[in-house]
DNA sequence: ATGAAAGCGCTAACAC
DNA sequence: GTGTTAGCGCTTTCAT
């Protein structure tokens, strides 16, 4: 079938033993030979055979990015962060979808990766999620995108914090009747979502507001869902005067449910998302923007640094810095509040 | 290290070629036989090692999609209709960035699937691509999706139908200076826009109109490019009434464009795009939409059946329809054209 | 600096 | 139905 190294060998004039070392670039190899290999095997059009490479080395050479999501903005993103530097380091990538409700998997995540992967990046699944658990137990290295776990590699942002700032920028335009639109109900294993309410919950405490469980409600992070609570939002008999969304797809949906009740954003009632997604721009919708694909290639370098193929990247792993990108959505109440 | 075959073979009392029988549900194997195996299996908590199965069958069990723009909503949403399918059918998903103009790769894209998948998807690249001809003359199964390449499963809408229908959509209105944004200039191997191009020329020729190339705009599919070709676009000393973007994404940016100006979409100035994006009805634009990720799942059907690995999809591949979905950015010219 | 040879863990003939 | 065995194409000691 394929060209093999023992062909390369006999057309070098080595062993395949040195044919394999000097592909690799490894030491104690002559100058000269390897050229003469490096000769061979091109000419030869010779690929090494990952299988038996892998089988013999133990090494798979290919890292796994494991999300829920493909489709969404946060996750493509993300991937295509990790692509690059996946790319550039010569490995292969596996795409893992995970824990779609609509279709379980049969086989646990970790079962799924075991000899497939050297490392594995987790992007935006709760840390107590059984299947996550599994995975940091499998001694299997990680890299997560999206929550902080002790001892693991981690990029993220504060969620905390980038709630906090959205909420005070709404205060700050002087509303004091601000709903939010999280992605489920509070309390849930979704380490996210509760920070970002935490967040939300602090900032109104600065102005002495309690925070008040008509004015929260749920999109699944979805713009549908988004719009659904928007909806639900605006059918209060005392309706909010500015909404925060957890992320910038649940807003798109509120600015669909305003749009539909005749409402504007930025005039009628204000709205802020959560992601600086490519599409805030377009509607003018202010956000709290996350530097996604950044966040993607900065978990791969952690990675690649675990499994000591590059030297460790220069910034150190955490919390990366979110920026607040004020638009026309957001603007001080019509009366004052 | 991990648990081998041999282990299980010993706890059930086997030789591991029936293990490996039993494991893959081969036929010739007593059910008691098989059961014990399993049970053993499962006890011990064993999975396959890959590369050794590869390695002696000649066979990767996984696929590869290929494709230029990991990040944008075409390629994530093809990409996670793929991942279904592959999911389904236990199959190993890779993915293969190329043709970043700006990461150039030293690896040909052919080289780089060599042994590291049974078939590939390609998704938007346009045929004539040297890269892409070299892995169709390569004897690796493919499948693609946006084109239609003689002799090789395809799925893609009808792009110079799909151009026809938001063109003649414009001209039911009674529009009749009729810009269009493409991706980039006509004449290229990019067989998508060309088409669209031909569409859009067909649909005015209908009405007795001829192509104005100074109606002719540039925004290379992305949101930024959109943007840039419609502030050319409203430059014009006579501006169009009306304009057709080939893509939805362009669409977007063109009315940042109109926003920018004080211009509303459907008001000033009708805009169509292509694609059905969620956010198309966010901002409430008019637009043909494709099925997208079936397009994905329809391709990695095929490839399957390609493969052997299922029965081939009741659907033959090809063309697969679009709808036109008006919404509020299309709208009669103020002064009739 | 290079070669010989022993696996890596599985699959696929082939024999029984 | 099941076992034996010879590879699959590399990497990696261990010699030299």
């Amino acid at each position: 079938m394929a060209v093999t190294i023992r062909e390369v060998a006999e057309a070098a004039g080595v062993s395949t033993a040195t044919v394999s070392r000097a592909l690799r670039g490894l030491p104690y190899v002559d100058d000269a030979t390897r050229l003469r290999v490096l000769a061979a095997a091109a000419n030869l059009d010779y690929v090494v055979s990952p299988s038996a490479s892998r089988l013999a080395s133990g090494r798979t050479g290919s890292i796994a990015v494991v999300t829920p999501f493909i489709a969404r903005w946060f996750f493509s993103t993300v991937l295509s962060g990790v692509e690059q530097v996946t790319h550039d380091a010569g490995l292969d990538l596996l795409l893992l979808g995970v824990g779609d409700p609509d279709r379980p998997s049969e086989v646990p995540t970790e079962q799924r990766l075991r000899q497939r992967a050297d490392g594995a990046i987790i992007v935006a699944l709760p840390a107590d999620d059984p299947e996550v658990r599994a995975l940091l137990n499998a001694n299997l290295p990680v890299s997560i995108v999206g929550s902080l776990v002790p001892d693991v590699p981690c990029v993220a942002i504060d969620d905390a914090e980038a709630a906090r700032k959205a909420t005070a920028h709404l205060l700050n335009l002087g509303h004091r009747r601000i709903a939010v639109i999280s992605g489920s109900r509070i309390g849930s294993i979704y380490t996210t979502q509760e920070h970002r309410y935490r967040g939300y919950c602090d900032a109104l405490s600065t102005v002495g507001i309690e925070p008040d469980p008509t004015l929260v409600a749920f999109g699944q992070f979805t713009r549908e869902g988004g719009e659904q609570a928007m909806v639900e939002l605006l059918n209060l008999t005392l309706m909010p005067t500015a909404v925060f969304c957890m992320s910038d797809e649940m807003a798109f949906g509120a600015s669909v449910a305003l749009r539909r009740r005749g409402l504007v954003a930025g005039v009628d009632i204000s709205l802020i998302g959560i992601d600086g997604h490519p599409q805030s721009e377009v509607i003018d919708l202010t956000t709290v923007e996350q530097p996604v694909e950044s966040m993607g290639r900065f978990a791969a370098e952690s990675l690649l640094a675990v499994l000591g193929l590059t030297p460790p990247p220069e910034r150190a792993p955490g919390l990366v810095s979110t920026r607040l990108v004020p638009r026309g959505s957001t603007a001080s109440p019509r009366d004052g509040g």
